[in-house]
RNA sequence: GGAGGGAUAGCGAAGUGGUCAAACGCGGCAGACUGUAAAUCUGUUCCUUCGGGUUCCAUGGUUCAAAUCCAUGUCCCUCCA
């Protein structure tokens, strides 16, 4: 069971420093959670997941219930023994796959139709069953099941789909057990205070033990909309419970989210960067695929404490990621992931002197470099 | 020795008189990726001072027009002896 409290407020920001408890280990918030969809934080182990000193892993409700399936999961001992990883583990409800997968047509108030991506069954998806299907999976962390309309809807639309959502929320929390686990709602309502607020407002009133902030970052919605979603978020949310901004993970986004009050951020980005090439350094995003890195002998990064970085050299990853060689992505997955952890830890650092609003400066001419604002 | 079939951009391979600077794939060079339908997708890939210039093994020819037709040569492959 988690247990999660409040160590510190930022003096500058609506930053928090927090912790978790988990069987006995404690795990510090603001706190970046690699995703392993499929059980797996795709091409590492959790010996590697572990060294990169990730706390939350994220696994999905939606992909699991398809395959192997959820009953499967549950028989093997439940997700932690099946994919043998003992720190914590959130699930996604699915939700993301009705803005992924579904058309609006599929979306009714009962649930969700989909159509199953490997066989073509017709499937459908409930709050309910969403919920059995995590606990059956037995993630430490469950998600409502809610719908992810893009931002970019009409303000009518997300009103309506803020209000079903809500509506998903409580019929969820009315089904769930709650053995050993969390439940969050999860507040929507784009870049719109009065939804935003409402939302939050519905949510708490239902009572959850956090909430999550969705529907940002699914449609090249602006960073400003996107800031304001996290902020018309948290200002409505109470501060003794984590705050979750799911799908977030660009650099600059764990900064401005934490700066708003966000206590957790997962994101596939990291791991799907790495598989195609890309590594995250402290000055910018680099495409190892480009030609001037074939003769490059120096690591990624000098200062980054990751197994790839202490052991191999950019022309040598480089050359992995032409040849499509497996080991290639895993080293990139793995300095990726660090990177974002290790920043988080900067994050905290800052947050713990208040000085997170120079962080954010020296941040923004580190990565973007002096020139770009 | 005889009989066929070939030679097209870095590679493979379409095209067999004009709409061909030449499909497509690979490779190359870039770009995108935010609760993973994603080891995926997009652009570009003869030269150029952007007017144009020079290409389809070589040379010569037919034609208003040739990668495409004809002649000769060179090289490669298959089969028969």
């Amino acid at each position: 069971m988690i247990e999660f409290q409040i160590e510190k407020k930022e003096q500058n920001t609506k930053a928090r420093l927090g912790k978790i408890v988990y069987n006995g280990k404690v795990y510090e918030t603001p706190m970046f959670m690699p995703v392993g969809t499929q059980a797996t934080v795709k091409t590492l182990s959790p010996e590697e997941v572990k060294d990169t000193k990730a706390g939350i892993i994220l696994a999905n409700t939606y992909h699991l219930w398809l395959r192997p399936g959820d009953e499967i999961v549950r028989d093997a001992g439940g997700l932690h023994k099946f994919m043998n990883y003992d720190g914590p583990i959130l699930t996604d409800s699915g939700g993301f796959q009705v803005f992924s997968l579904a058309k609006p047509k599929d979306i009714t108030e009962e649930g969700v139709h989909f159509k199953n991506q490997y066989n073509g069954d017709k499937l459908f998806l409930t709050p309910e069953k969403s919920i059995q299907i995590q606990e059956n999976l037995g993630s430490d962390i469950v998600m409502s099941f809610d719908e992810c309309p893009p931002a970019s809807a009409s303000y009518e639309y997300l009103k309506q789909s803020v209000e079903r959502t809500i509506r998903w929320a409580k019929r969820g929390k009315d089904v769930f057990k709650g053995n050993d686990q969390l439940l969050f709602g999860i507040v929507q309502g784009g870049a719109y205070e009065d939804l935003r607020r409402m939302s939050a407002e519905s949510l708490v009133e239902i009572g959850f033990d956090g909430y999550s902030i969705g529907g940002v970052a699914n449609d090249h919605e602006s960073k400003e909309d996107m800031y304001k979603a996290f902020e018309y978020s948290t200002k409505y949310l109470p501060e003794d419970k984590m705050r979750y901004a799911m799908g977030i993970g660009e650099p600059i986004d764990l900064v401005e989210g934490v700066i708003r009050g966000i206590d957790l951020f997962d994101c596939v980005s990291p791991t799907r960067l790495a598989r195609h090439g890309h590594a995250l350094t402290k000055y910018g995003k680099i495409n190892l695929k480009n030609a001037k890195y074939k003769t490059d002998f120096t690591p990624i990064s000098d200062s980054c404490d990751c197994y790839a970085c202490k052991h191999y050299t950019k022309a040598y990853i480089k050359h992995l990621i032409a040849a499509e060689e497996t080991f290639g992505q895993r080293l990139l997955s793995i300095h990726n992931i660090r990177y974002l952890i290790s920043l988080m830890e900067e994050i905290r650092e800052a947050i713990r002197e208040d000085r997170l609003l120079e962080f954010r400066e020296t941040f923004i001419e580190d990565y973007y470099g002096k020139n770009i604002k």
